[in-house]
Order: C-alpha cells, then structure tokens, then sequence
DNA sequence: CCTCCACCGGAACGTGAGGAGT
DNA sequence: ACTCCTCACGTTCCGGTGGAGG
C-alpha cells in the first residue's frame, strides 16, 4: 500500500524538490485553511447551520438573565461533532454583550472536565473564578478538595453579579456527586445560586446523578440531534466557499465526504476533518483540484491513524494477544481461521519468551472481546458439534501495518525474530 | 436421542495502587 | 503517618452451549 507517501510519479520535472516550486504549487488548494480545521469556531451564530432548534432553546432558557435572575441549571446532551460545544460558547457570547449593553453583571467560566479528578474540576473552576475577579493566573489545581471548596465559597461571595458555569465533558468525571458537593459549597442564602450548564454526549449522564443530586437540579434539557449527510454537506459548503480557493472541489467532494462522516453518527467534525485531509493529500500531489480519490485516500489515512492510535495505547497483555492473532493467520496459514485455543497457546509461549505474566484464559476471553469491541478484530462463536465451542477470532484491520505497530513497543520489540520458522517449529509440538 | 467437546461468560472474590480524610 | 475507601485488573468456580458422532 502506498498510503505514506503521497509523491505522484511522472512529474519529475527540473525543479523537483525546490521548495519555490512547492511553495506555489501548495497555495493553489487552500485559500484559508484554518476555516476548515476541526479548532475553528465561528465567529458568530448567525454563522451556524441546521441548529436554530436547539440554539433558539438554549437562549430561551437563558432569558432569566435578563431579570437579573440566575437561569435554572441546564444540561446539554449530543453526540460527538453535533455541534454542543461551539453553539453554547457561541449563545454565551452572545449573551455576555446583551448583558453588558444592559448593565447586568454576568460572568461566565469554562471548564473542560476531560482528563480531571473531581477535586480538578473544583480546582479549575475556582482558579477561573480567581482569574475573573483578581486577574490572577493559577496554573496549579493542587488543592484539597476542602481547601478547594474553602476557596470556592470565598471567592463566589466576592463575585458581584450572575455566574454561570459551563461544564463540557461532564460525563467523564468519576464522581457525579461532585455537582451536588459544588451546588452546596457555593450556594449562600444571600446570594443567588450560579446556573450550571452541563454538557455531555452520554444520554443516561442523568441516571448517574445520585437521587439527591438530581432533585437539587431543577434543570432544562436540550437535544441535539445528529447532523444527516444533507445537513453536514450545507455545513461543508459554507465553510469550504472560504477555505479553498474557487473551482478547487470537485463536485462530489462534498457530497462524498458527508455520506462517508453521515455514516458514523453524523459527525461534523469527522466531516470537516475530512475535507481538511483530501485536501492535503491533493496539495502534497501537487494538484489544483480535489477530487474523489483524494477523498478516498484521506479517509483511508483517517482510518489508519485512528488504528494507529488505538493499536500504539493498548495495555501490553492486549498487544501480544493481537499479536499472537497476526502470527497464526500470518506465513502458511493464509485462510485458515484462528480459534482461541490455538490463540491462547500461541499467547502463551509469547509470553514466555517476553518473560511476562501468562493470563488465565478467562481473562483473555475478555481482552479478545475487548479488541472485538474496538473494531481491531473479528470474533464469531462458533459450535463444532463434537469439537466444541469457541470463538473464531479473524484480524479486520491491515496486517503488515498492525505488526509494525506493535513492534514499536519496546516491551514487544524482542518478538520480531519470532517469526515463521521458530513459530512454526513451536507449532508443531502442541 | 444422548453424550460430550472445548470453550464461553456470569458471579463472586482477591489484591494492590492511589486518593481522601484525619 | 495512618486508616478507610474505591477502582481497575485478575483469578477461581461453575453452569451453559449447539451440534458431530456414537
């Protein structure tokens, strides 16, 4: 496959390998590349397609501000690339200048709670409440968790005004109690209570909220709905009028990339990300248009490099069992399906050779399933009458590829001699 | 029709790491 | 420094499972 290197043969003129020559040649395709990264945010809401449902609600259940009055808490459900992110900060916007023009005072904090323990998303949003009120920047959010709510509390008293809280991610803390702990450190009788806005891509983000907790949240709930490929194409359309230069796409381009990102989920981000790679992988072909192979071939890039990433974090156990997998379908099995039988011994005498922990097979069961999950492999029960059950297990994802990943791994690396002849001399004496 | 293969997968339990509270 | 708690990761145990072969 020839998916690394993107240099087209045949156009070996004089000036191959000039950086003048490449330079002209690259400012052909993207006229403001940046428009069509998955980073941009638009500037305004108007700019903002196919969500008007959900953007007219949320500024509906902001309206209280205009009393001077803190909206009821609101949680935000959507899968990834509906658009959550980018419409809340932008109705937010919105609203802090409404708010300003008004004399009300409104501050609103971000927090993102991705990758933070629960005393983290205390710790940032009261470093964020410190930054609004002193103007102090706080890299460190080491404190305790009552220390943190100490703080928290201090410092909400001080805050003149409204406070609204914008939580992206909130399903990725451990510990949803942590909303209720935030909604009793920082609410005090004279003191209007702050308005959460929760963002989440789990539906049942609800049900993990302790009973307590969700009878604390008197909240409003807002739905967005996966983009179709129509919608995603209108949002490509808008973005790629600016971002290549005219006559770059080719007229399937759009359509092509939307059906492809319509088919996960109608990711829009995946859409964009799309269009930004084809045009890349044209770019780097020296090419003044995008076309459908172009398309193809930056999907199948996506694909690997999601693999990739994938393959390159699995916990070592994972990775010599996938690897015992590619070696029993690799040199003079070719069609032969693997059963976890045959898979477990090889596993096992890989293990050996490692010198690391040999896993009971009930527990590789569960690392096979979890590959399966993952979409890296094929498993399919199988009864065999007499010969029993079990599974059939079959790699979907490139072979030559998956084991160069794997050998990247330093704890794997000595695998590489492993190969046909002491495999196969292995394989004769079970 | 019954047996029995060779594993599946649920349940319960053990263990060590790491964080919170004192 | 200590206890307590939670959680991820593994193990042990054991009841299924569907069809080839007797």
């Amino acid at each position: 496959m020839d998916t690394y290197t993107h240099v087209s043969e045949g156009e070996g003129n004089q000036n191959t390998g000039s950086i003048k020559n490449k330079f002209n040649k690259k400012k052909k395709i993207f006229r403001n590349k940046a428009l069509v990264k998955v980073s941009y945010i638009p500037e305004k809401i108007s700019n903002i397609v196919h969500r008007d449902d959900v953007i007219d609600k949320l500024q509906d259940c902001l309206l209280d501000v205009s009393d001077n009055l803190s909206p009821n808490n609101i949680i935000i459900y959507g899968k990834m690339g509906t658009g959550k992110t980018v419409v809340t900060s932008l109705v937010l916007k919105d609203l802090q200048e409404v708010a300003n023009e008004n004399g009300i005072k409104l501050t609103i904090l971000n927090v993102n709670c991705e990758g933070l323990s629960d005393n983290g998303v205390l710790g940032m949003i009261n470093n964020a409440l410190i930054y609004e009120i002193d103007g102090k920047i706080k890299d460190t959010i080491g404190n305790s968790m009552s220390r943190n709510s100490i703080n928290l509390k201090k410092y909400y008293n001080k805050l003149d005004g409204l406070l609204i809280i914008v939580l992206d991610e909130i399903d990725k803390i451990k510990n949803p109690n942590i909303i209720n702990q935030l909604m009793r450190t920082i609410s005090t009788k004279n003191q209007q209570p702050p308005c959460l806005i929760m963002i989440t891509n789990n539906i049942n983000f609800k049900d993990y909220l302790a009973g307590h907790t969700k009878s604390v949240m008197a909240e409003n709930e807002i739905q967005f709905n996966p983009y179709d490929a129509e919608q995603i194409s209108d949002i490509l359309k808008a973005r790629a009028k600016e971002a290549f230069y005219p006559n770059v796409l080719a007229e399937m381009v759009i359509p092509l990339c939307a059906a492809l990102a319509a088919q996960e989920h109608g990711d829009a981000r995946k859409a964009m990300n799309l269009v930004l790679k084809s045009g890349e992988v044209a770019e780097i072909k020296g090419k003044e248009t995008i076309e459908e192979e172009d398309v193809r071939e930056a999907n199948e890039i996506i694909e690997i490099d999601r693999i990739t990433e994938i393959v390159k974090t699995l916990p070592t156990q994972s990775k010599v069992v996938l690897y015992s997998i590619i070696l029993l379908r690799s040199k003079g099995r070719e069609g032969k399906n693997v059963t976890t039988g045959e898979m477990y011994n090889v596993y096992r005498q890989l293990c050996h050779h490692l010198d690391i922990d040999i896993l009971t097979q009930r527990r590789v069961t569960d690392l096979v399933s979890e590959l399966d999950m993952l979409g890296l492999i094929n498993s399919i029960v199988m009864h065999k009458g007499r010969y029993g059950r079990m599974k059939e297990v079959s790699l979907s994802i490139p072979f030559e590829n998956t084991r160069k990943i794997l050998l990247e791994d330093y704890r794997l690396r000595s695998l590489e001699d492993f190969k046909a002849s002491v495999f196969n001399k292995m394989f004769s004496e079970f």
